[in-house]
DNA sequence: TTTAAATAGGATAAAATTGTCCGAATTAAA
DNA sequence: TTTAATTCGGACAATTTTATCCTATTTAAA
């Protein structure tokens, strides 16, 4: 469903939106720890994330990742899945064809077709905003 | 969500169900050609499927790939994902957590748990017998 | 001004997935 | 009995994804 790179976006990004609402910075060691994930990779997923404006930066000595405040009101996972997997979730045939529509439709078209909304609407709805809460109070957990 | 072998998988079997309702036996090269897929890895997932024992296959001058009366009437999508991906889609969290369950979820576990309970219900009702009829009748398609 | 901590970015490596090739075994038909 | 069409199985190759490493750049603080 996912890359394991948005998974640690993903994740990364919910962890960050903690760390923001407390206005602290958190370098790409500590992000890791607490998502559980490779650190030079998790470096990678952050910087795509920057360059799409979805999380900021700040370089040298104690500088680090965040999200502005601004942003953090409206961002949500389907952003980051975008950004990082880019658009085949929303345009992907479940069975791969190149040209599946409503009038040319593969044979599971219109049954995935509501699946296919309900994620979309899901991602749409979770913002990192709203999840972070749980994981601040342990209800729900990044890692193991 | 789904591999490429697995997709070929279902369209294959699909195309099978149609020809096998006319007991017609079918090699590789008819197969890769109505899904137009590269015919060796096809011929892989073929094999893959015929070790699961949910298509069958006779060898030699004549020989190629069919379906059983008695295995049409049960065959579903969710088997093929199964036999070819693991159950990788019904086990895995979508933050991909190692441990996530109800009492130790992840922030979408709640969220995506009916998404799931929704995407294996769909397979599990689309037999490839359902499917085929649409595909004879070019209401539906394998290839573009 | 020097040092060290941090992001940025490029090159490379490892692993998984996708895809190809070839020879062995099987079998219908010439 | 030979031939040719076919599945089967192993080895290999290409591509994509995942992951690591190293150097450059930036910048706060000593």
């Amino acid at each position: 469903m996912l890359s394991k790179a948005c998974e640690y976006g993903i994740k990364a990004t919910v962890f960050l939106a903690q760390q923001s609402k407390d206005n602290k910075l958190s370098n790409v060691k500590e992000i890791a720890q607490a998502i559980d994930s490779p650190e030079a990779f998790t470096a990678k997923v952050l910087q795509q994330l920057v360059k799409s404006a979805l999380i900021s930066s700040v370089k040298g000595v104690k500088g680090g990742f965040f999200i502005e405040k601004k942003t953090l009101k409206k961002l949500n996972l389907l952003q980051i899945v975008t950004a990082i997997d880019g658009d085949g979730l929303i345009t992907n045939c479940m069975l791969g064809l190149s040209q599946c529509s409503e009038i040319d439709p593969c044979p599971v078209h219109h049954q995935y077709k509501s699946i296919k909304a309900d994620i979309i609407k899901m991602l749409k709805n979770s913002t990192v905003e709203s999840l972070a809460p749980g994981v601040a109070q342990r209800l729900s957990f990044l890692k193991n």
